[in-house]
DNA sequence: ATTGACAATGGTATCGATACCATATCTAAT
DNA sequence: ATTAGATATGGTATCGATACCATTGTCAAT
């Protein structure tokens, strides 16, 4: 049977110490509930024998596997890559591991991929994209277990939501616009599979200028291998094509203002004196020393701890899981807009 | 005991199916090995009931768990999210799940991190930190399984390799700049603890300047919260005022031209008339719609999907698995050099 | 008809930890 | 002295799948 070598088991541990297997189970998991000269004992035989407690086993019996399965929509140059740092290091700290996976956009590949992780009988789930499909909503509901919604508010979530509104995101920073005397404002996202994030930010764009101005939207699909910042160069060549007294763009992100700048820049216009600009998430390139580009701080890290803490909590604590728990983001100026 | 709910068994898709529990646990390892009238029956049991094969239960029994355990230094704004992406999606296509975790550049933490990672008992370690701590290697070597080593080709792998030669990287850059007729060029990094591709890197530009020129070098200590462009600002500023003849800079990172760039841009030198720039990685935001950063592409996806094959090899075939994978990089021509 | 090879299937022990219950010891209260 | 309660520990069954070995059935070759 054995291709693996052999592991020491905590058998192995208990016979050396002189106590019962049981007792070595507790020092590990309830240390507090085991006398200290015993403990002290077990750390020994432990510390000579090389053991390290086999989770796979544990999870078997005790039907808790500590880990967390997380489906992000993709990782590379995306938001959510701080989020999940915040997410390993928080379960960490509680003893509980990350299985990450990446669905593309796609409800589809998110389904297929929720159900093999079911198989990996996690103890929560953590889900950055908006949309699934009915089938997989409702496994997630059979299944029973905390499914925990990141980067929105749903107004109806599965069991409990970490996030933020995409919609008054999107209308304040128009608004910061709207009391800079811009009057002209376009929106530029890209819009991906399965998601709705961005469009919530125009939405709240809309809202906001609705009376002022007619919306000016350009919305571009997602290809693979085009990056953001291609989409928004090509965004602000359709702007200026098609309405040129434009005075201000807000970019549903950041690379995607990115792009918007260099093709200002390309074009001969300056930034901020003809065109404001905003974007959002405020990515390492946002910064100061970089573009200089006034946009929506999210804070991805807070949200994956966060999101750590509260499965720490369900699973230890008595109290009451939020169904909503709002990252507040903030607008930070810099000398875009 | 059960806080969680009782899943369904696979005794329970035995008896609906009206056949042995061996039979269906060969229905879903080795389908070819069962009658496909048997199949089928399963195959109607399963949907029926909602069976998923519990992972954790085979992992006990096969010591097999189909997972893989990776640490990385971060994925924030990192070169390896992209690499996570490749091993995610190549891993589940064989049935394998990941876990990740976080080191922060820091080889006590890459140590505590694996140490609980091997209670996951997983089929494969990945690790993309180059520097271990001595009490690390040696667990790592006991353990008594695959080890990839990410973005770098060291000498002696400790089982396997998959990257590039950032030494020969390094100098390849800085030869196509001397190419270009660039005389005095500067290089500047980011110091990490425990990490030593940037040297590396700086090695090779030193090598390919030595007998032309001395090298100039600016390297800063990474500090928490303060992001590569600024660095890369700042490290323009410093170069420009201990050596105003220099000619052309390369980059350790992307970001950090990123930033160099932008600070060009404030004291009013042009790239590439005055001063050429090189960068590394090809991030987003190097693309031709944004910087047009003449840089060095790497495939990180590629690495991460190549090391999941591998992994995959070590399993199920006899095929022998090469000691180093080189993963070719290019050198991308755009108008900053 | 007999044999052998192979495909298909099942019974039982096992993986290594934990739940559950039982027991022993000790202290404090009556 | 007796009891109640808390603390510390151990024995045994169990979690759910798979390894190992055994068994049955089928078909071609002799």
């Amino acid at each position: 049977m054995q291709r693996q070598k052999k592991w020491v088991t905590m058998g192995d541990v208990a016979k050396r110490a002189g106590v019962g297997k049981i007792t070595v189970s507790r020092a590990f998991r309830t240390p507090e509930k085991v006398n200290a000269a015993t403990r002290q004992k077990i750390r020994e035989a432990v510390e000579e024998l090389g053991y390290v407690l086999d989770e796979t086993a544990g999870a078997l019996s005790s039907k808790r596997t500590r880990t967390v399965c997380a489906v992000v929509s993709t990782l590379d140059q995306s938001v959510f890559s701080s989020t999940v740092d915040g997410l390993t290091d928080g379960l960490s700290e509680h003893g509980m591991q990350l299985f990450l996976g990446t669905a593309n956009y796609n409800a589809k590949t998110e389904e297929t991929l929720l159900n093999t992780f079911m198989g990996r009988r996690p103890d929560a789930v953590v889900l950055t994209n908006s949309l699934h499909t009915e089938r997989a909503i409702q496994n997630l509901i059979t299944s029973n277990l905390p499914i925990f919604e990141l980067w929105e508010l749903p107004d109806t979530p599965l069991y409990a939501a970490v996030g933020f509104s995409n919609f008054q995101a999107g209308k304040d920073i128009t608004h910061y616009l709207l009391a800079r005397e811009k009057k002209k404002i376009a929106f530029i996202r890209i819009k991906y599979q399965d998601e709705c994030r961005g469009r919530l930010r125009m939405e709240g764009y809309c809202d906001a200028i609705e009376g002022i101005d007619t919306p000016r939207i350009i919305e571009l699909p997602h290809e693979n291998g085009v990056s953001a910042a291609e989409f928004g160069a090509k965004g602000l060549s359709r702007i200026v094509e098609r309405w040129p007294d434009t005075d201000a763009v807000v970019c549903a992100s950041d690379p995607l203002a990115l792009g918007v700048s260099c093709e200002a820049m390309r074009r001969g216009i300056s930034i901020p004196q003809e065109l404001a600009l905003t974007g959002f998430g405020d990515f390492e390139l946002a910064g100061a020393s970089a573009l200089g580009l006034t946009t929506v701080h999210i804070d991805g890290y807070k949200m994956g701890r966060t999101t750590a803490d509260l499965i720490h909590n369900y699973y230890s604590g008595g109290t009451e899981i939020p169904k909503v728990t709002n990252i507040n983001y903030t607008i930070i100026q810099r000398n875009s807009a």
